[in-house]
This record gives structure tokens, sequence and C-alpha cells, in this order.
RNA sequence: UCCGGCGUCGUUCAAGGGUAGGACAGCGGACUUUGAAUCCGCGAAUCGUGGUUCGAAUCCACGCGCCGGAACCA
């Protein structure tokens, strides 16, 4: 794992290709100055709600790359159970996977915040007791109106004077059952005149009679994110509590729970700017929306920026990560360009994918001159730089399939590949020229008939003559049929958050396309989840759900650069 | 409007008062049995206005813009 490692000497100057990452720095100087209380702790702590996606990846390998700084450091695992009413197991053990997918380890680290419960109760009477939090039993519209806007400062109502006797009479009332949802709540007794809307006497606890994934039905009373967050980073002795930049807004609350508490070496909470991604949806309710309205096909759909989607489509884990590690860390609310995540896929997938040869939209070409039921094996490498990754044979023989994309009725002198008469070079096997253009009655190609060259064998003309085109080709006899899912952005606009009505408006009609092509029959042998690379084509991933050896399942993870494209355009 | 956060090439991240740099994208070229990859080259930015200073992206002041905050969500 030594790519989330990001030790380096914090005296010397960055390396220009160095992305910044001020947290990393913050943490290397404070290691440095042998400034930190005990070891290095960091935390994941995901709410088990719903699936994990690229946003976290940055926050995962933030999280486990800190840790990493020092020899000791540790990142934990740690759900923040405290909402029983949308979390399940499911998402547990779903973002459990993709957390490990990534490539990360917690250890024997798997927290919850639902194991610090009973802390969190005595703590919280011991707020009580010290005349630091109080019961109110006000609906939630008085509290609402009682607590001001940005405006109004809040007003005090009586229970805020109760007695801590009363007050934990009143609490324990709370917890055994003795009110309904609504009706009591804690709140902890700070400012209801601060400017810091968030500290006008925020809410500790809340009634809920709903049983809990993993307390069951002993509670009916669960904390709060802000009361339960930075207990539980005491409680596990986390260093650094690095959260998402909407949380600035919860720091001053986070350190009063603390000292109110008399933490000694507290945690800190750092806050970072989280990932946007253009072309992108990344909200929990959105994607919740893009599954449940059937506007792609559930969570690990390969057009969605879930983790589960992305791995399905065939992204590498690593080539996430190195992006997450490329973007940086600051605190600027950023949108990162898409493409970058699209460099980093094409240049793990360039240097560890095995090229073979497969077509997406089947042209019928017939050598007229090759030998009716001739076979040939044809060598090929697997890699043109890594010849570690071997070589493979693809049958050749008088019927091939061409890719129609190939073919040109009426080439500009730009095109290289084939056109009526053209000559062109069928990769690793033979030079072939279009003498025959096989048409229907719409004039629609049916088929190419060429004339074989038998002085070219592997490609070269025994007369030295120069084909600047090569295309790949199968042979039509022995080709394995293959369903090829290709896969665009799902959203045709840069920013579709900013859409109207909505992001959906800006859901790109073409993001899947399925074809009938075709594939080395060597494919038929590849393991399910394995990542290919069709030359001139893209990289492919065999469907992990429905891929099978007779019907074979290839989702385009993403096409190569298309050189051609841009000439294209330009005429 | 009150509180808080943030403003550097198209995008992202740098530059402890001293030549504004890298990556991606773009453009041009070389090479090429993948119009890929690779290699070489080019263009491109300090939100504004004042101030301090020999010298400001950096320090100060005042503006402007964007984001977050008034959940019994996290």
């Amino acid at each position: 794992m030594s790519g989330h490692d990001r030790k380096r000497d914090p005296e010397a100057p960055r390396a220009d290709d160095q992305p910044g990452n001020f947290v990393a720095e913050l943490v290397e100087q404070e290691l440095a100055q042998g400034a930190l209380p005990r070891r290095l702790m960091t935390r994941f702590p995901p709410e088990p709600n719903g699936y994990l996606h690229i946003g976290h990846a940055k926050s995962i390998a933030l999280n486990f790359g800190l840790a990493t700084l020092s020899k000791d450091g540790v990142c934990n695992l740690r759900f923040d159970d405290t909402n029983p009413e949308t979390e399940s197991t499911e998402f547990v053990e779903s973002i459990q996977n993709d957390v490990r997918w990534l490539g990360f380890d917690w250890g024997e680290r798997l927290y919850y915040a639902s194991d610090y419960f009973d802390q969190l109760y005595a703590w919280a009477e011991q707020l009580i007791a010290k005349g630091l939090a109080y019961v109110d039993v006000r609906s939630e519209e008085a509290i609402r109106e009682a607590r001001g806007d940005f405006h109004r400062p809040g007003v005090a109502g009586p229970e805020r004077d109760r007695s801590p006797e009363e007050n934990l009479a009143l609490f324990r009332k709370m917890r055994d059952g003795g009110f309904e949802e609504g009706e009591a709540v804690l709140r902890a007794k700070i400012d209801l005149a601060s400017k810091d809307v968030k500290l006008r006497d925020p809410l500790m606890y809340r009634i809920k009679k709903v049983p809990h994934h993993r307390t069951g039905t002993k509670w009916c009373i669960y904390p709060m994110y802000d009361w339960a967050h930075g207990q539980s980073d005491a409680i596990e002795g986390v260093t650094h509590s690095i959260c998402t930049l909407e949380f600035v807004n919860h720091h001053a609350l986070y350190d009063w729970f603390l000292a109110a508490l008399e933490i000694p070496e507290p945690p800190r909470q750092i806050e970072f700017g989280k990932l946007n991604l253009s072309y992108t949806v990344l909200s929990k309710r959105r994607l919740q929306r893009l599954v449940n309205e059937g506007h792609v096909r559930g969570w690990d759909d390969p057009r969605l920026a879930t983790l589960a989607g992305l791995r399905r489509r065939g992204y590498p884990a690593e080539a996430i990560v190195a992006f997450c590690e490329r973007i940086g860390v600051s605190r600027n609310d950023g949108v990162v360009d898409i493409g970058l995540l699209e460099h980093e896929v094409r240049e793990h997938l360039n240097a560890h994918a095995p090229r073979r040869m497969g077509v997406v939209r089947p042209l019928k070409v017939v050598l007229e001159n090759y030998p009716e039921g001739q076979v040939e094996q044809v060598e090929l490498a697997n890699h043109p730089m890594d010849p570690s990754m071997g070589t493979r044979t693809v049958p050749f023989s008088r019927e091939l399939w061409i890719e129609r994309d190939d073919w040109m009725d009426e080439p500009p002198k730009q095109w290289f590949r084939l056109g009526p008469g053209r000559e062109v070079r069928l990769r690793g096997a033979a030079i072939v020229r279009c003498t025959e253009v096989v048409r229907d009655a719409d004039g629609v190609v049916q088929e190419l008939r060429c004339h074989w060259d038998p002085e070219s064998k592997g490609g070269n003309a025994a007369d030295g003559r120069k084909v600047k085109g090569t295309i790949h080709w199968l042979s039509a006899t022995h080709a394995a049929p293959c369903e090829m899912r290709l896969y665009e952005r799902l959203f045709a606009d840069e920013n579709p958050n900013a859409a109207e009505p909505d992001f959906l408006a800006a859901l790109n009609p073409e993001s899947l396309e399925i074809t009938q092509g075709f594939v080395e029959p060597s494919l038929k042998d590849a393991a399910a989840g394995a990542r290919v690379q069709l030359e001139r084509l893209g990289y492919f991933v065999l469907d992990t759900h429905d891929s099978r050896p007779e019907h074979l399942v290839l989702n385009r993870t993403i096409g190569l650069k298309d050189g051609w494209a841009k000439i294209a355009a330009k005429l």
C-alpha cells in the first residue's frame, strides 16, 4: 500500500508534482515537533444509510493516508449509527466491502457510535448535574420558534431554569419510555443569544421508539450527531477528526461538549473541502432518486459514481485512490473535472489491461482470394510495452468481422482506414484492399469484398510499401458473440445540480447503448470482472453480474482517446 | 440581511515578503502494426480598490463574489 504513503521530510520543499494537502502538512509538522499527546489516530465515520460514492473515497483516502504518516498511526472505521430510522446492516456490509475494495484496512478497529450509548448517557447525566443540560418538553415547533433566526436571538423558556434534580428525573423518564416521541428532548445549556445558531441550546437527545440495528429495543432515546460524534472520537482516542466543510458550523459545538466534559487532550476537528465532480451527482438524495425512479439499474449501475457502480464499470480501485491523491486537499469548495478521474483510469488500465480484439458494430469482410476453410493462428502481444504479459494466438480466416466505423464510403484524404479501393493493415495479420462494396436496396453497406495480400504475413508488405492504417478484426467463424454495454456520462450537463427544473433534466439520453458485437474466443475463459483493452476501442470489463461464458457481457469502462474525432471535427 | 468559510491558468493543487510552478484539459509537432501509449514544444491565472514595503498572491483596510448555517438528519 505504498501508494497511500505520503511520508516525506516536512522540512523538504514540496516536489512540483505533489498536490497540496494542508491536513497532512499539519500532521507532519505536529509529528516532527512531537506535539501529539498520543498515537496518531483518525477515523472514517460513515452513517450506514446509503452506499459509498467517490466523494467518500476522498475522505477514506485522506483518513487512512494520514494514519500512515506515523509508524504507529491508525485509522478506525466507525459507523455513525445514531439514527435507527434510516440505518441498516445492509449498508454496514456494503460500506465495509467498499472500503476494503479500495485497499484500506482498519484491522480490529471496527467501531459503532452505538457502542458508546451507555457512556454517552452517563455523560449526559453528568452535564445535567453540572447544570449544563436540561430537558425541554415543548413541541418541536415551539422550540424552533424560541430559537430565533439569523436576525433574532433566541428567547429562554421557563424549563431552562429547572433544577438539575428535576432535569435528571425528566431525563430518566425519557430514557424509560415515559414520554412519547416528540414530547421531550435533552438540550445543552449554552447560549440562546449566540450569533452561532448552532450554539442556541442544541439538542442532545430525542425520543425515537424505533429498534436499532445493533442495540435493538434497549434504547428509545438516541443521541444527536453533535453529541455523539466528538465524544465517540474522544472515547476512541482519535487525535484528528477530519470532516467536510459543512461541519465548520459545528466546530464550536464540537469543542464545547469536550470542554464541558473536561476531556483531557481532546480530539481536534479539521474541515476540508469535499469532492464535487463535473457531470456527476453525489448527494445521497439525488442518488436515491436515480435508483428509485429507475433512471439507472440500481446502486451499482456502472453510470453511477457509487463505488459499487464504478467497480462494476471497471474502474480500478488503484485509479480511484490515485485520483483522490492527485486532486489534493484544501478548503476550497471546487468542482473537479471528471476528465481527471478518467485520466487516472486510463493511466492505470493502459499499464495493466491485457490487449484483446473485439468489434462493437460488426461489418463483414470476405477475403476473395483467401482459401476457403483455411485457418491460421496469428500470434499477438498481450501488451505492446510489457513483454512479461506474454502473447496469445488469434485465428485468422477468409471471413472476418471488422468495425463498421473503420469503413467510410467517401473518405477524405486524412482518413487512413478502409474505403473503396483503399488498403489497410489487419493488425498483426495481413494487408488487404477493398475491391467491392455489397449494399442492400437502401444502399447500406452489407459486406466488403477485399483482396488479401499473401505476401504480407504479419502485416508487413513484401515490397516495403507503407500502409498507414491498422484496424482490428476477428475471424467470423471463431469470434464469440458478446453483448456490449457502451456507457457514456450519465449527465449531459457539466453541472447537473443546476439544471432546471431539477437535475434529472440534465440526464444524458445516450448514457447507455447496447450492441451485439464479437470478441476473440479467448475472452470466454476470462473471469468475471476481468479488465481488458479492446484495441483501438477502449477498456472493457466482463460484467460481474450478467456475463457468462456462453453469453458474454462487456461493459465499456472508458473509451480510448480518439485522435480521429479531433481531426474529423476540424474537417 | 446576522454568523462562519472560501477567492491563483479552462479545472485542480502549489509558491514560510523576493523570477507565480505542477498536473489534467487545450493547441502544435515527432514517433507509431492501437489515429492509443510515449516524447518534445506552446498558450494560459493572483476577485477589485487603496495602503504598508526597495519589493505583495502572501501583510493591513474597505469593497465584491461564491459556498455553508436558523433539522427532534449526518
